[in-house]
DNA sequence: TTAAACTCTATTGTTACTATAGAGTCAAGT
DNA sequence: ACTTGACTCTATAGTAACAATAGAGTTTAA
């Protein structure tokens, strides 16, 4: 199949597809006589792997390594614990954040009520203060 | 005061603040007889009201749209508070989106233990079914 | 045969910076 | 006066993971 039916079927978009290949995820591709990159069903599997790993944030470096390691299939395989590990990790540290982020915006939104003008507005004066608008 | 000096008392780097003066956050500023940036108390608390903003995420073209508000004081200030509303729509947004990718991440964690091989990874295995992995 | 639909490569843009290169400026010490 | 070091300047490239375009070539259906 071509890449435009290749991108359908995964739901990726056709320059990603492009993209991944130049970014060495998915294995260079035969050609048709036109030039054209011609895929078969492996292609399909290939991309959905890296589709669910992009949906798990994971990056295109880390893939990179877990593609690397399917290679290799008789090693332990604690190196993809590991990343795992690392990568929820992150997103809970990431989810943290956010929380607190979350709370000093709505602090900072109790702060202004919309009668006012932007000259009394308390979000903009939080904003001015010499401190991280905070309580 | 010279470039360094700001940026000692702001916490902002020296590129930084010549980025945000590019980028019209910061108003183009006199130039000593060497051509070196001269900033005055001003300066710091403009650059300060920029770093609480991007402490809670705000992107520069909102934070633009703030420094455009406070402009023009006597102006209603419901723009503001739409765009801190809209802005803790987003990041509660993301906390869920993380939430959920957590909970995948450690199921997908528990599918395999340590002394498998790469063979038998049951994460590599789940990344690579025909499906998201979850559950 | 010709027009539409598809594909190709290469380049640019996105966000908010960071990091460099190569040059100029300034203050202190000898 | 001279030099050294610290500072500053502009301009450019890099980061992540693509999206969007330009300008060209290919294929397929009418």
């Amino acid at each position: 199949m071509k890449i435009g039916e290749l991108a359908k079927i995964t739901g990726c978009s056709v320059q990603t597809i492009r993209y991944y290949e130049k970014e060495q995820l998915l294995s260079s591709t035969q050609r048709s006589e036109g030039n054209f990159r011609l895929y078969d069903t492996a292609a399909i599997e290939q991309l959905m792997f890296i589709k669910h790993c992009r949906n798990l944030d994971l990056t295109l470096s880390e893939i990179r390594q877990l593609l690397a390691l399917t290679g290799s299939p008789n090693t332990q395989c604690d190196d993809v614990n590991r990343m795992i590990d690392t990568h929820i990790e992150q997103v809970e540290a990431r989810i943290l954040e956010l929380s607190q982020l979350r709370q000093q915006l709505k602090t900072l939104r109790n702060s202004c009520s919309s009668e006012r003008t932007v000259e009394q507005c308390g979000i903009l004066h939080s904003l001015s203060a010499n401190r991280t608008p905070k309580q």
